[in-house]
DNA sequence: TATTATTACTATTAATTTAGTAGTAATTAT
DNA sequence: ATAATTACTACTAAATTAATAGTAATAATA
């Protein structure tokens, strides 16, 4: 039940770059430096992210990643379900049909309500809740020290 | 972000059980045939839902295994943490600190929370309240063929 | 008490998924 | 042209999960 380090990663470099908003592209290199993550993992990561239309990307010099649309109209929900896939907990929610027993199965139900509980959970936060949690805890922090 | 058959296949045994409560031992090899899973397989499942004390097992002939509670307390959730191992999505919530930067990291509380809202989730719900869903299933079946 | 049926435990193997690396191509600015 | 960057494809390594195998312990009963 653990979410891929891909996931975790994907919504840190989506943090770094809603912390950049509207102040140009953010190179691949430096997130990957700052984050400490792999530069070439994290540029197979931004890949899904592109695609899902939620970054814009220049190649070649100056160029760089930054978000296609404000911090707030981007909820975790869409940052997550194209790097994982999707959020459902089981594979056979949607027709794929591992299982042929759906039909008298309450199990089975179970895990769709979870996958659907979770999707409004993420849906319901945005990247700019984020970047104000991030702004209070660096805040409380500065408190401590003084 | 899927959950382990172990706990799929573990759900499923704990209902098989539920269905049978107060009716004596019921043996592995009927539920693994019933259910279609490899007995082996289910034997090493039944193991951590013995040691959270969900269930009773007595060895050798007419032995089995039954559930040690009623069906109405026993929640999913306590099925579900000792075969996942916990609920967490990401490791490094309790203590065990892979990552140095959770006293600034948003995301690490975020992650927190939906492990949190997972657990609370599969608290809310029993095994009765499944068994109660399956009679349902199946009237609604029985009533489409009629 | 020997036999049979069952759970309990430990070790191993196989399969799948996830994480990460490597190398090359395409694009852009200068 | 050159340098800097993203884009893409293929591969490898590591970790996790699923499943099998074999043996030990226990309990009923003939």
């Amino acid at each position: 039940m653990r979410i891929s380090t891909r996931s975790r990663y994907g919504l840190r470099l989506m943090l770094s770059l809603a912390g950049n908003f509207k102040k140009g592209y953010m190179l691949l290199k430096d997130i990957a430096r700052h984050e400490e993550i792999s530069e070439k993992y994290l540029s197979l990561i931004v890949i899904p992210l592109r695609k899902a239309g939620l970054l814009v990307s220049s190649r070649g010099a100056n160029g760089g990643y930054s978000l296609s649309k404000p911090p707030s109209e981007i909820s975790l929900k869409e940052i997550i379900e194209p790097l994982e896939g999707d959020l459902d907990v089981i594979e056979c929610i949607k027709g794929k049909e591992i299982c042929d027993k759906s039909s008298t199965c309450p199990s089975h139900d179970i895990w769709a309500l979870l996958g659907g509980r979770i999707a409004d959970f993420l849906d319901s936060i945005t990247l700019e809740d984020l970047l104000k949690m991030q702004k209070e805890k660096a805040a409380g922090l500065l408190e401590y020290i003084i």
